[in-house]
DNA sequence: CGCAGGATTGAGGCGATTCAACTTCTGTGG
DNA sequence: CCACAGAAGTTGAATCGCCTCAATCCTGCG
């Protein structure tokens, strides 16, 4: 069926199947959707805290991050954006924005009006549920943001975040099983663990010296996924991902 | 009218109705819930990381806080939860839980089977909607707390979760203007902000050398608000708190 | 009165920071 | 194809914020 192998492109198609199984008439209802697709270079902020806008959007390629300013200038990454993402959903239902959303990379996204979302909404309660798991979902992975931060010392809390991204891209099929290109900088480390970039670099090199990782520019090879995982204390429950069915 | 004022004592009722205006229909289905209310003694897990409860609850009295460990047993509190919060809703969509949930005092608890949230959910899509909306809130709060764990000084840090507190027990009615009952132990601080009690006790005492707070027992008085907020970094727009609405 | 949990204090140590220089990449234009 | 510029990554030294350990002091309460 061509309808239904090209409908899997769709991200939220995928995202939503993810969660359950869509009835063809939600699947469709989700295909009509009205979304502009725009491509947004490397370094650039797609929405700013503050802002309000009348419309959400989903990450259809490249990597993103949502961050907090402090009011004397620094910068915290909350959460890495990946594709079939929608980092802002939020505005849906609430007014003021307080994020920003700025790529990593050269991204393609698709806004979709907030009208369009509370109508498909409306009309689909399994959608609405879907969304609200989503949320929810999103909420687990703060969680174990702020434990990581809060309770980790710097050399596990990169080891944590690393396994938190290469599962999270196996589950969008980014990664394979233990290599995965991530075009995350130093910098940008350093900002998501609550460090500063030269701490981000020694501890690096202790990850390397240990054997746990490896780095070809932005590749990143994962000799032993056990040990890192245990050296980062990471227990992928919180992501709540589907079980099994990562490949295909 | 007797019965209006009454399902005003209803916590859900309350917290919905500070979102958007309930009909009659509406308002009577959540009166219909079947609740259990229980009375917990303090420092006692409602429910834990790893349970699979077939049922939410509400918090109808008293302080509780929800928290994740690391391996090694360190403890980090990821929110404090008030009067008409529900802090494990999240096991409505997501199977097994990531957090635990323990008392900071004795409280009472309102327990909701999932079943009779589903079904009231399935047949109210504007509840749906506003319980949605609750956990983005509650996931503004989480980045927020993200932010301050992970970038701010602990002087910062400690001044900014006060202004947090005072804000949101403001908007349940249980703070004045400047002063607030704040069960809340510096071992439950240090946890929530990723210090050592040591020195949570030197930054409190740091505070109110510089005149930003005074605390007599649980009691804590505020006697400059506009210093305590610039201290803190705080601007409670992430609270997404109905603007106005607040008194009364 | 005496106990227990919470709060407080002091001293020494470690993790992480800042600052500043330096090196290595990567992409661009001559 | 090489030269160059800017970004990213690396290094060392001095310093600071916060931690740990351990003792002490409260305060409410049986």
């Amino acid at each position: 069926m061509p309808a239904a192998s090209r409908s899997d492109h769709h991200p939220l198609v995928r995202k939503l199947e993810s969660i359950f199984t869509l009835t063809d008439d939600e699947r469709q209802a989700v295909l009509d959707l009205p979304m502009q697709v725009a491509v947004i270079e490397e370094d650039q902020d797609i929405v700013r805290e503050g802002n309000r806008p009348s419309r959400s959007f989903a990450i259809l390629n490249g990597f993103t991050c949502t961050y907090k300013m402090t009011g004397d200038g620094k910068r915290q990454i909350v959460a890495f954006c990946i594709p079939g993402d929608m980092p802002d959903v939020q505005s849906l239902h609430l007014k003021v924005l307080d994020i920003s959303v700025a790529t990593l990379t050269k991204c393609s996204v698709g806004f979709v009006t907030h009208e369009a979302l509370w109508d498909l909404c409306m009309r689909h309660p399994r959608i609405t549920a879907a969304f609200w798991r989503e949320t929810l979902v999103e909420g687990a992975a703060f969680r174990e943001w702020i434990l990581n931060v809060g309770r980790r010392e710097a050399y596990h809390r990169m080891a944590h975040i690393l396994c938190e991204l290469l599962v999270r891209l196996r589950a969008v099929a980014l990664a394979e099983d233990h290599v995965c290109d991530l075009p995350i900088t130093q910098v940008e480390f350093a900002d998501a663990l609550g460090i500063s970039t030269v701490h981000v670099n020694r501890v690096l090199q202790e990850l390397r010296a240990d054997g746990l990782i490896e780095t070809k520019g932005t590749r990143l090879i994962i000799p032993d996924w056990e040990r890192l995982k245990q050296a980062g204390d990471f227990d992928e429950t919180y992501l709540h991902l589907k079980q099994g069915g990562a490949a295909a």
